[in-house]
DNA sequence: CTTAGTCCCGTAGTTGAGTACGGAGTCAAG
DNA sequence: CTTGACTCCGTACTCAACTACGGGACTAAG
């Protein structure tokens, strides 16, 4: 009995799985971010689910701010890299991972404290944005 | 007495101060993310330190993964906007921020966890990246 | 009063990240 | 064994966010 469902997925059920085009799939093939399965001479690659997941990490690495090439960085850790090199990328990305946690926490609380404000005043609103973002002494 | 320091700098200090290059701030300036500051008839525009300030925040912000067109709705918030559509606005945002928040602490967890293991073994190291953001039952 | 260094403004070019297009091959259903 | 949907691959286009360029105005130092 094949089992036709999780592994073995053609690039457009992939795409679909993962919500991206299927040019965006072969784009990050071109980039290196994802392998391309061997071809059976002349026939159809097929993925599996490793892709599909993958490819989400790629959107959500994506989302809070890395660039492809820093995702391709973040990647390479997950693929397994020489122990030296891998601390080096994970203790650089870990510092900036922290930045972007302390500034969007500040976000929060701003956005947060408006929403409050807001519901109890009428008018107009301000919130303290910028200001929370003011690396504070 | 004049007072050349923080306030009525050039836009050229103001680049430098924000860490950007003049071109860049006439840009955002294109975009309405700056206000432009009135021309003294044939002399040339002065910026204070709060113009600085909003720059960085821009420059934050993108680096957490807004773009342009949300940042511009995250300064209407602090530049004042009326009640009802800043809490429209800051509840959106506030979902957003806290799904970036997630992903991030996933990310920082999965990149510790690396470095400690890392400090211990030799040769190859894997880091279940990818695992850490899918998400998760 | 000259002149190097800015500034002003408009237009054009670049880079990163896709998106679109088109012709030829493949595959599964009727 | 044809037909419709999908795949393969290459090239070209788009969009956001800059970045560069150039000519004329302004201003501060010598």
């Amino acid at each position: 009995m094949p089992k036709p469902s999780l592994a073995a997925m053609p690039i457009g059920r992939l795409a679909h799985a993962a919500n991206v085009h299927v040019e965006t799939v072969r784009y990050y093939q071109r980039l290196g971010l994802l392998a391309e399965p061997p071809r059976p001479t002349g026939g159809i690659r097929r993925y599996g689910a490793d892709a599909v997941a993958r490819v989400h990490f790629i959107r959500s690495a994506q989302r809070i701010g890395f660039t492809l090439d820093e995702v391709a960085q973040l990647l390479s850790l997950d693929d397994g890299a020489r122990c030296n090199d891998a601390r080096q990328i994970a203790e650089h990305k870990l510092d900036d991972v922290r930045s972007r946690l302390t500034d969007l926490r500040r976000i929060e609380t701003a956005l947060a404290g408006l929403i409050k404000r807001c519901a109890a005043g009428r008018g107009r609103m301000r919130c303290p944005l910028i200001e929370a973002l003011q690396d504070p002494a």
